[in-house]
DNA sequence: CTGTTAGCGCCTTCAG
DNA sequence: CTGAAGGCGCTAACAG
């Protein structure tokens, strides 16, 4: 059951081997009908497919992505890779799809797995803790563009979200529903990581401008696996507050957790917005209201960018492109 | 920016090329100690990383497996890429994922792409639509292991849930719950996806079992997007169920969409219970009784067939592995 | 212990 | 219009 080759098929066909490449590059201009004829039926019978490492090492194109997720339990992470998926599979182009689980190291090692593997571009949302690593691909000219996530002076395209707009958006529905005491939960921010910094400026900026002072107690930021200490502490002080803006999918499962737990109603007793949509928004009682980040074009853009690099269109200098989140009414707020 | 090579480093470090393989592939038994530091150092300096395409095809192994999910939808495709990888990563393997979307010819496309790309094996969700193309492969002895759809005859070692006994658990439940009048919705059944006739066996099985007479009108097997219609069927019987087993999780979904919009209450109304454990089961109200499958075990087992396959570890007949579910018990029945 | 030599399967001038 | 030859970057005998 041995390979076959194209070899094979030019012997099969009794023809050279540059001839048969040239038909499967689709050169056959200068091609007699008869031998581009006896090709066809060669390759046919010999079912032969063309190896595509052989053609990749010689041709430095292998058509494949890497794309590395920052963690993949976030569902903005899984629907934006469904989107690449679709936008890339268009272009003939697969993409492997790794998972940091937010650590640095992990990030590192499939960069650079990646790049042993010669991927023609990579989409990253990044961690932030390989500074030097993006530097170098950056320098080199490595086709790049990260997600989600801004790493200051990267000089690298990225695709994100305005995510003070998307915290303001919320905030002004809460506003306007009449509450005052709006806390925010995010998940860490040891790390810095940017979309979490965002929202809650976004938070801040939005309090005030509607004229609410800021409690810093209504602020909480901490891992994902102690969201619900930090609830409890939220919910021990003496005014606790009346709506809440969870930052991510994440958080808000905790927040619906921890409302079920206590016996809390939605949004007698706690207003709720999260961030992200989530499957379960429309038939969760009550129905979430949330803030939509707009996946499809998101990705879209992403892969864009990237294909201009890969092309080597060289698009001047590297922006950080905003796109806006929108608020889906519902009703728990 | 030209990349570097195995010469360049030979030459950097005044050996020659094969010496430099020799380093890489830890073979430096035979090696001067200063040799290998030389080595070392230049590989350093220039920053020397291999071309794993062109080693790829010296090796005829790429290090790489496809894996083609049927639909990514549900979250049980999802879970198991998700520990599949988990497990690849730990093997120094990759996954590239690839959607049928229940589509027979994209599947083929991707498993074609997926040959010409020289991965190592595949798991796959078959849509089932493609017998020859299995059969080639099982023929050629790729390694490839099916996963969640039983293809009979197909001889192709498969992973699969027990799904009879899955909604036995289920039928069980209610049953013990005092239902009688139980119905069961599943996606559709037109091109006999093996986990969806063998849950309504379970379903038929169960209830013959607890002498309770098989209403035909209780079975309904629907597209996705009809989901909701044949719920309203259901709902305008004279005798409407009193319980609800939901064979998957996207028919779960619009089973709580409808139970909502029609105002319903669980369990008074209807009791019901899911097959695949979803995230919101917890915090819904009332919680949700699901089936769950154990995907983590049928990831790494998948997976150990997988390798078992590419390491020619002849191992018999093929067989169908099925793996027990488990009920995960709530509120909801 | 290290270098030489042949390819892996394909593509690409460049003759013919 | 077609074939011969060389090379992509790496590995694997086989000499030395």
């Amino acid at each position: 059951m041995k390979k076959i080759t194209i070899g094979d098929v030019a012997k099969h066909a009794n023809v050279s081997k540059s001839t048969v490449s040239q038909y499967l590059n689709k050169r056959y201009e200068y091609m007699s009908e008869r031998t581009r004829e006896r090709i066809a039926v060669s390759i046919e019978e010999l079912d032969y497919r063309p190896n595509i490492v052989a053609r990749s090492l010689k041709q430095k194109s292998t058509f494949t992505i890497g794309v590395i997720v920052a963690n993949i339990l976030h569902s903005f992470s899984t629907q934006i890779i469904r989107a690449i998926e679709n936008k890339f599979h268009e272009n003939g182009f697969h993409i492997i799809v790794c998972n940091a689980d937010d650590e640095p190291d992990k990030e590192k090692d499939y960069i650079e797995m990646l790049m042993a593997k010669q991927v023609d571009g990579m989409i990253i949302f990044p961690t932030g803790g390989n500074m030097d690593l993006y530097n170098r691909m950056k320098k080199s000219k490595f086709p790049i563009v990260f997600m989600d996530r801004i790493i200051a002076d990267s000089e690298i395209e990225t695709v994100a979200l305005d995510n003070e707009q998307a915290a303001k958006l919320a905030i002004d529905e809460f506003v306007e529903s009449g509450y005052r005491d709006i806390a925010i939960v995010t998940t860490s921010i040891i790390r810095n990581i940017s979309p979490r910094l965002e929202r809650i400026q976004g938070y801040k900026n939005a309090l005030e401008y509607h004229q609410i002072p800021i409690n810093p107690a209504y602020i909480k930021t901490t891992d994902a696996g102690m969201i619900s200490q930090a609830l409890e502490e939220l919910f021990s002080y003496e005014k606790p507050p009346e709506a809440l803006l969870a930052a991510n999918d994440i958080v808000l499962m905790a927040v619906l957790t921890y409302v079920k737990k206590q016996g809390l109603k939605i949004p007698e007793d706690l207003a709720v917005i999260g961030i992200d949509e989530v499957p379960f928004a429309v038939f969760y009682t009550p129905s979430l209201t949330t803030i939509s980040q707009p996946t499809i074009e998101m990705a879209n853009l992403a892969v864009t960018l990237l294909m201009q690099q890969i092309d080597q269109e060289e698009k001047g200098k590297p922006q950080v492109h905003r796109l806006q989140p929108t608020l889906i009414k519902r009703e728990s707020c």
